[in-house]
DNA sequence: CCTGTATTGACATTCATTTTCAATAAGACG
DNA sequence: CGTCTTATTGAAAATGAATGTCAATACAGG
């Protein structure tokens, strides 16, 4: 069976349909540990170090993002597979994904011009949404 | 007193010294784990605590740089003041410091472009140093 | 030299993440 | 459908960075 499509491991299993669920359902960045308390909230449980392993797993398949919170927490979340990068709402937490050359190349640029090679790079941005750079709100 | 303007804290101890020491010797991003190591190797050992707590200062006083590695475990390096970005071998750990209106530019446009404002963004770039990508080494 | 106070550091604690390993269940095959 | 192989699960323990605690210590002004 060469031909595999499975979308995380071989076997489909409760548990990992019900990570995969909770990705789909909270469209938002969250770290193992809520993903965890939400589906015990749910009535969904499964162990903590399922969550780790199925995260672990989706993200080695590009299947979710993987960002460093300030704090060292790592967040996930469902992502379309293209390489892009996140722009985000620092008070709401809205995400916006973004997709451009323009740092790719001068990644590259920089890069090259250093005698670097095969770079990678984090880019994360942060910044006020329309909605809660607002001024006041009574 | 609301007009400190103090260094790091206000005494200087041969702890904190030692640590500024082994930030200026070692030009390179160093965990507080590694620096403290260090400082005992030489002899000139710290208290971990103490490691920690005075890396946290300098951090406030942007006298160092803070970035998170990949493992969530959060290295610290000497650097100038103004705004840049580190270019790091994934291997040696040599790091350059790049600086460049390219992407702050494209930072802002993305951020403006829908809606966004008060941009901030974090770019750290990852590749191979020169001497490091050579090909194969017995 | 003395004293007040910032500072230190050994140790305990917190908390995310990983490892361990025996029990379980998915799915192939007969 | 039953059986068997093996991936998978998960509770508990382990790991490791970072922070809190608090008594002992050293800096610096008087």
């Amino acid at each position: 069976m060469a031909s595999d499509r499975a979308p995380v491991g071989r076997r489909s299993t409760r548990q990992r349909l019900a990570v995969l669920d909770a990705l789909a359902e909270v469209d938002d960045f969250r770290s193992a540990q809520e993903l965890h308390e939400y589906l015990r909230g749910k009535g969904d449980a499964v162990g903590l170090t399922t969550v780790y392993r199925t995260l672990a797993a989706l993200a080695e398949a590009d299947e979710v993002d993987v960002i460093l919170r300030e704090d060292g927490e790592s967040i996930y979340r469902r992502c379309s597979g293209s390489h892009h990068h996140h722009l985000v709402c620092r008070e709401c937490g809205r995400t916006v994904e973004v997709a451009g050359p323009t740092v790719e190349t001068w990644a590259a640029a920089v890069g090259r011009e250093h005698g670097f090679t095969d770079i990678r790079h984090t880019v994360e941005l942060i910044g006020l949404c329309r909605d809660c750079s607002t001024p006041a709100t009574s």
